[in-house]
DNA sequence: CGGAAGTCAGCAATCGATTTCTCAGGGGTT
DNA sequence: AACCCCTGAGAAATCGATTGCTGACTTCCG
């Protein structure tokens, strides 16, 4: 590696010209400057980013902390994060948390040891993660899931109202024994789906039954698990509204091995994008949720609070829209 | 931050001592080791990732630079990746490269700016960025596709032989004018999965019409122009392979919008898993790959290489296995 | 022409760890 | 008792950049 000294040396002068040349903080004479440029280009120099940051405190990574890679909900937003950190001049650390808040505090840690210079993280309990990256001053921007009682950057969409459309389009659509299969406790998303379930119920009179009711984990299998229960009632549900994705698809598996049909016996609505939903037979309700901006919006966020830290923490929040396919109309 | 010299002072040690039970690289005296530890849990001491990096010339990360963060097929691999990176003690940066060999360039510039431990690579195009991470002496292995004449650990799988397992599938199904939507030239997987295709057809005494294949994009949008224009043709072709996910469902999107009836008018066989091809009607028939194996095994031979740079390049081959399902049976 | 103000290059300290080298002290051998 | 070997701790150099401070030199004005 050829380092700054080399350089200094061959264009004879020092290695403070040099770094000056190359951050363009202070002003070099422009003979001097060239020189140094041009050595550089002779000895194909490029800074070392590690002594860089050494020297800053602070590197150009940021750590997108996410709870499934696998969910493409996930992916999408990952790709706005991405393309807007790119422009930027910073590399993104992908952390896979799966919903486990023993790993995800095992990234929070590596964040900290790293100086990342921001995090953006979806978290998947309490906030006690989110808090030692904002006790350290990390700039951290909060996606997709809402903390209890930390003053942080975050990016959100209206789930109450999305699935309060979801459910009331089955309602309209002349369903009565409508289930709800929702996430985790512990998760907003999941506790705010529900609500905005409930909510719609009620607004149009109709008993909000607990039978009906079921916490899953968010993934196809729970899904399939929670439709199988609630399909072992009687008078078994005539529509089932599931608030992710995955859990859909795992309704729906499960629908589909029961013989059931969709919709006649069945209606069925589901929360998150389905990628291809429109292929699917028959083709997929969904709430869609803006995943890309959601991406995009966060790292703006993170980019505007590294260069203004002490900005007030912001909240956006962003919309909803319900498709109405197949798998919903009888 | 507390640093070394903060626990030294704290244990009555020198920084040395402290660096060396952190490290356990040398022994230290069973009774300092202790006090050593007692400080560093006292004030919270955690180790400055960067400036270890600094020293040691090298860092925890490992640079994955992919074409698409948006295909399934990357996203299952990168999970292979991270769960081993995870377990060796390193974080894993994603690196979305955009099929784009500029941007793939600029991604290899940064991984040697930032001292990355190690890079996973899907090359975009020629062989040159990796030749220049070879030449810097940074551990690589390339997956999934195959720069030519590279001395590098290399995870493949079968692609030719996959292809030509739909190919023959789709002759046996009793189609006659099979076509072909296969990828970039440029890019080895294309080639070998056309490759594929023209010899099952050989192989069966039919003929390679030229007129029935098509160099598309692997995305979306692609598969459905190349579907578009295949079917303009007189006679039209009676069943398609496709060589990636997104291309068979661009195919499929045009053959439902233009009204054809698969597998009844045209029959489908796909290249890659495609999430949920049996929740879609006709659910598609694929050419399944071990996606996180590749990753996984990627994953485990850079590990390998890190540990021990010497070693002969090697290369591995994974198998595909065909699923039959309904888009190809008449 | 002299002095004040302003540029700009270089020296050296610094970021926080690792590692080589040196040396003290204890134990074993002859 | 003298000598050697070995273990293990500390001092200091080092990784490669950034930056405050100093001082040389230029420029401008009275």
């Amino acid at each position: 590696m050829t380092t700054i000294y080399d350089v200094a040396r061959h264009a004879g002068v020092s290695a403070a010209t040099v770094s000056r040349v190359v951050n363009g903080r202070s002003s070099v004479d422009p003979v001097l400057a060239e020189r140094v440029r041009q050595a550089m280009g002779e000895l194909k120099y490029r800074p070392n980013a590690v002594a860089r940051s050494l020297r800053k405190s602070q590197t150009t990574l940021w750590a997108v902390i996410i709870s499934d890679i696998g969910n493409p909900f996930f992916t999408a937003m990952v790709r706005g994060v991405e393309d807007v950190a790119q422009k930027a001049g910073f590399s993104v650390v992908l952390c896979n948390s799966d919903e486990d808040p023993a790993k995800e505090g095992r990234y929070v840690t590596a964040a900290l040891d790293d100086q990342m210079a921001g995090v953006i993280i979806s978290p998947s309990g309490r906030a006690t993660h989110v808090n030692r990256l904002v006790e350290a001053g990390v700039p951290v921007v909060v996606i997709d899931r809402q903390p209890p009682g930390v003053a942080v950057d975050i990016v959100l969409v209206d789930n109450e109202h999305g699935a309060e459309l979801a459910t009331d389009h089955l309602v309209e659509a002349g369903y009565e024994r409508i289930a709800c299969i929702t996430g985790p406790r512990r998760l907003s998303t999941a506790a705010q789906r529900l609500r905005g379930y409930q909510r719609a119920l009620r607004a149009r009179g109709r008993p909000v039954r607990t039978e009906l009711i079921r916490f899953a984990d968010f993934r196809e299998e729970g899904g399939y698990a929670a439709m199988a229960d609630l399909l072992r009632q009687d008078p078994r549900p005539d529509a089932v509204f599931a608030a992710n994705n995955l859990m859909t698809v795992g309704a729906v598996e499960c629908l589909v091995d029961q013989g059931v049909r969709i919709p006649e016996e069945v209606g069925v609505a589901g929360f998150d994008n389905i990628p291809w939903a429109h292929l699917v037979r028959p083709s997929l309700t969904t709430v869609d949720q803006p995943t890309y901006e959601l991406g995009r919006t966060a790292a703006l966020l993170l980019a505007e609070r590294i260069t203004e830290p002490t900005r007030p923490a912001t909240s956006v929040t962003l919309h909803t829209q319900l498709h109405v396919r197949e798998s919903s109309r009888r």
